[in-house]
DNA sequence: TACCAGACTTGATTCAGGTCAAGGTGATGG
DNA sequence: CCATCACCTTGACCTGAATCAAGTCTGGTA
C-alpha cells in the first residue's frame, strides 16, 4: 500500500479497523483540536507499528511525509496470526511499551523544556535515528519535515523554531546547508543544551 | 507490599526488575530534568499496570500519592506467567495501547493547550476516573493531589493552576468547598472550555 | 485557645515565546 | 532566464504565564 506526498491514510477518530506497519518512507501522526491547532505525536519510518492500540477507534490521524509505502493489517487477521503465533503477541506489547517510553520523555519536553531546550532535543533525537550515532563528531542530518511540523511536533511556531535554529548556526553549533540538510558541529554541546544543562 | 506517605518506590533510570500492579491509593509517575523540573505523567490508582516496559530501566519514577498498595511481579515470574497463559500477553498489550492513546491526549495538551484548557481538561478527566460521569449535572469531586503536583502534571506553575481555578470560581463554573473537594457546577461549559471551544 | 508550619492564594512585575508583518530563497515551469 | 509559489527567515511588538513577593488559610499541637 503506498501513500503519496502528505496524503491523510488515518482519520483521527475513525474506526480502527486495521494495524499498519510502515515499510518505506515516513509518516507523520498527530491529534487535532477542533480550532485546528495540532500536535504531532510522532513521527514514524521503516519497521514502525502504527494503531498498536486494539480500540474501537484512532486516537490519531496519520499523514505521509513526502511519500511512504505501509502494510495494512486487518485486526481480525492480526488476531488469528497471533493466535498462531503467540510471540508475535509479546512483541508487540515490546513496541507499544517502547513507544510508551518514548512519549513520557516528549511529555517532559513539552510541558517543562524551554524552547532552545526543545530543538536541541529535536535534534539529537534525530541522531539516534541513524545508523550509529556518535555524538563526539560532527554529524550530518537529514530534516524530511518541513518547519511547520517540527514545530507542531516541539509545541512551538514555525517562527521559533526558525530563529532557535539561526541562534544555534550563529553560536556555531550547527550550520545550515540547506533546509533540509543540517550538521551538527557540536553535538555533545547540543545534547547538554538538549537535557537543560546548559 | 505498601507504600506510605509519599514514599519514592521506582526509581527512574534504575534496572527495570519488577512490573507493578496498584492495588490501593494513588500513585504519580513522573520524569525530572537534571535541574529537577519535573513532569508528571501520569497518576495511577486501583488496577493500574506499571512498568509494562520489558526493558532494562524505568523510563520514569513513581511516588505514593498519601499512602498506596501494591502488587509487585518480577519480570521473570511475570515472563513465566504469561508463557502459561497467553492471553496475560494480550491483556498487556491492551493495557498499553490504551495507555498510549491516553498519552497522546495529554501530548496535545501541553504542546497546544493555554493554562485555561488545560484545568478544563484536568477537571474532565478526573470526573472519567468517577463511576458513572454524567456531564449534565454538578459533580463533586475529590482531588488527592497536592497543586503542586496538578502544575506539574498540566506543565504549568502551582501559581498559575491556583489562579485559575480562582477565576472558574467567579465565574461560577466550579465550587471549591475545600482544598481537596470541588465541585463542577457546570462540567458541560468546563468541558467545551478544555477543547479549546470556549 | 493560641501558635505554628505547610500549603494555597493573590498581586505586581517580567520575559519567553507568540503574533503580526515584511522580506528572502530556491525549486518549478513557461 | 525569469516569474511564481511555497516555504522559510527576520524584525517589531504583544501577551500569557512565569517569577518574585506578600499574605491567608488549615489542621495539628500544646
Amino acid at each position: 500500500m503506498t501513500v503519496s506526498d502528505g496524503r491523510s491514510f488515518i482519520e483521527e477518530g475513525a474506526p480502527a479497523h486495521d494495524f499498519f506497519v510502515v515499510t518505506g518512507g515516513r509518516v507523520k501522526l498527530f491529534t487535532l483540536l477542533p480550532d485546528g491547532r495540532r500536535q504531532i505525536t510522532g513521527f514514524a519510518e521503516g519497521g514502525d507499528f502504527l494503531g498498536l492500540a486494539a480500540s474501537t477507534s484512532y486516537a490519531f490521524g496519520a499523514e505521509a511525509l513526502g511519500s511512504a509505502t505501509l502494510c495494512r493489517f486487518p485486526h481480525a487477521g492480526m488476531q488469528r496470526l497471533t493466535e498462531r503465533f503467540p510471540s508475535l503477541e509479546h512483541r508487540l506489547r515490546e513496541e507499544a511499551s517502547r513507544e510508551l517510553a518514548l512519549m513520557q520523555a516528549r511529555m517532559t519536553l513539552l510541558g517543562r523544556k524551554t524552547a532552545r531546550e526543545r530543538v536541541a532535543t529535536f535534534l539529537i533525537e534525530r541522531c539516534t535515528h541513524l545508523d550509529r550515532p556518535d555524538l563526539s563528531h560532527p554529524i550530518e542530518l537529514d530534516l524530511p519535515m518541513p518547519r511547520t511540523d517540527i514545530a507542531d511536533y516541539l509545541g512551538l511556531t514555525i517562527e521559533t523554531v526558525s530563529r532557535i535554529l539561526s541562534a544555534f548556526k550563529k553560536e556555531k553549533l550547527i550550520s545550515i546547508r540547506s533546509i533540509t540538510h543540517i550538521t551538527l558541529l557540536m553535538p555533545e554541546r547540543i545534547s547538554t543544551i538538549a537535557e537543560g544543562m546548559e
